[in-house]
DNA sequence: GTCTATATAGTGATAGAC
DNA sequence: GTCTATCACTATATAGAC
C-alpha cells in the first residue's frame, strides 16, 4: 500500500473514532510513522482528507439503506431484508452512524453537502418514490396500518442508528465484555424489526 | 446575576451548541463580557466548569424520563404520558440528547461517571424496578405483546432522542422554516407515541 | 473579584533541503 | 516523495498587579 493510501485509511479510523475535532493531523501521521507535513503534501488539508473519508461514508450510508431485495417476498419480506441491510451495513461500521450524526448536527457546510448529494441525486429520488408508491400500494390494499413514508424511514433510522450510537455505552456502563456487546446488538437488530412490523401491522 | 452565575450560564448554552470540543474558554469570556482568566477562577478548569453543566443535564434527562403519571390511567394512557414528558423535556432543551450522546460516545471517563450516578442511584433503580413490574403485570394480563423492559425504554429512547437529533438535520437539508421545524417535531411526538403502543397491543 | 501578561503546548499549514 | 524547520495561530492555565 502507498503512504497515500495508508494516510487515508488511517485518518478513515481516526475520524470514525473521535470525530474531526479531535483528530490531529500530527496524530494520524504518527500513526502511519510517517511525517505530518507528508498529510498535508497528499491532501493539503485536514478538511480535505476529512471530506474524503467523509462523502465516501455517506454514500455508504444511503446505497445500502436503499438496497433493493428479491422481488417474490412480500411485503413484510422485503421490508425486514432492507432494515437488516441497513443495520449490516453500520455493523460492519459500528461508529459510522455517529460521525455522519455528528459531523451533520455540528456543521452546516457538511449539511449543505448531504442536501446537495442527496436532493440533487436522481437515483437517490428514484428509489425514494419506489418505496413510497410500494408503501401506497400496501396501504391501500390494506395489508398495512397508514403511515407517511418518510415517517416510516425515520422510524426504522432512529430505532437502527440508536443500536450502534448505544452499544458502547451500554457495554461500558454495565460493564460488558465485547461478546455481551454482539449478542446485544444481534438482538436490537431483532427486535427493532419486530418493532416495525409490529407497529404496521393491521 | 453574579459573574460567577453568567460564566455558567453562558458555558451552558455554548456547551450545547458546539459540544466540549468546539467551546473555548476564551469565547466564554468574551461572550460573558468579562476576561478569560475569571473563567478559571471561577471554575479552574474547562473540564471542571463542563462537568458542573453536563451532570445537571444528565440529571434532568434522567428524572424526565422516569416521571409518573396518574394512577388512575389505564397501562396506555400512562405509558403515553411518559414517553410526552421525556420528549417535552428534549423540546425544552434540543440540543441535549445530543450532547449527551456526543461526550458519552467520545469519552469514556463521562460513560463512567454516569455509570456511578445510574447503577448506584437507589432511586433510578426503584423506578426502573417499579416500571419493569408494571410492564410485566401488563404482559401477564395479555395486555401487551411480551417484551423485555429495557427493550422497550431502548424503543422509546431511541425514537424520541432521534426527533431531536434529526430535526435541525432535516430542517437544514429539506431548506424548511422555524414553523415547519416545529410542525415536524409535534408531528413526530405524536407517531412516536403511536409506534410505540401499536408495537405492543396484542 | 477582575484585570494584564505570560508560560506552555498544541494546532494546521508551508518553505525548502535532500 | 519524504524529511526538518518553522510560521502564525489558538488553546488552557497560572502568576501577579490592582
Amino acid at each position: 500500500m502507498t503512504t497515500e493510501e495508508q494516510i487515508l485509511q488511517t485518518a478513515e479510523k481516526l475520524f470514525l473514532e473521535k470525530g474531526f475535532a479531535m483528530t490531529s493531523t500530527t496524530e494520524i501521521a504518527k500513526e502511519v510513522g510517517c511525517n505530518q507535513a507528508l498529510v498535508h503534501y497528499y491532501y493539503r488539508t485536514k478538511e480535505n482528507l476529512f471530506l474524503q473519508v467523509f462523502m465516501q461514508k455517506v454514500r455508504l450510508f444511503i446505497t445500502a439503506f436503499t438496497e433493493k431485495s428479491g422481488a417474490n417476498d412480500d411485503f413484510f419480506e422485503r421490508l425486514e431484508k432492507r432494515i437488516c441491510a441497513h443495520a449490516n451495513m453500520m455493523e460492519q461500521n459500528p461508529n459510522l452512524p455517529f460521525l455522519i450524526m455528528n459531523e451533520l448536527i455540528l456543521n452546516k457546510k457538511r449539511r449543505c453537502m448531504i442536501r446537495d448529494y442527496i436532493v440533487d441525486n436522481p437515483m437517490v429520488r428514484d428509489i425514494y418514490y419506489e418505496f413510497d408508491k410500494e408503501i401506497k400500494d400496501e396501504i391501500a390494499k390494506g395489508v398495512i396500518k397508514p403511515i407517511d413514508t418518510l415517517d416510516l424511514l425515520l422510524n426504522v433510522l432512529s430505532l437502527n442508528v440508536f443500536i450502534f450510537v448505544s452499544a458502547p455505552i451500554y457495554t461500558d456502563i454495565l460493564g460488558r465484555t465485547d461478546k455481551e456487546k454482539q449478542a446485544y446488538i444481534a438482538h436490537r437488530k431483532k427486535l427493532v424489526v419486530q418493532t416495525i412490523l409490529n407497529s404496521l401491522k393491521s
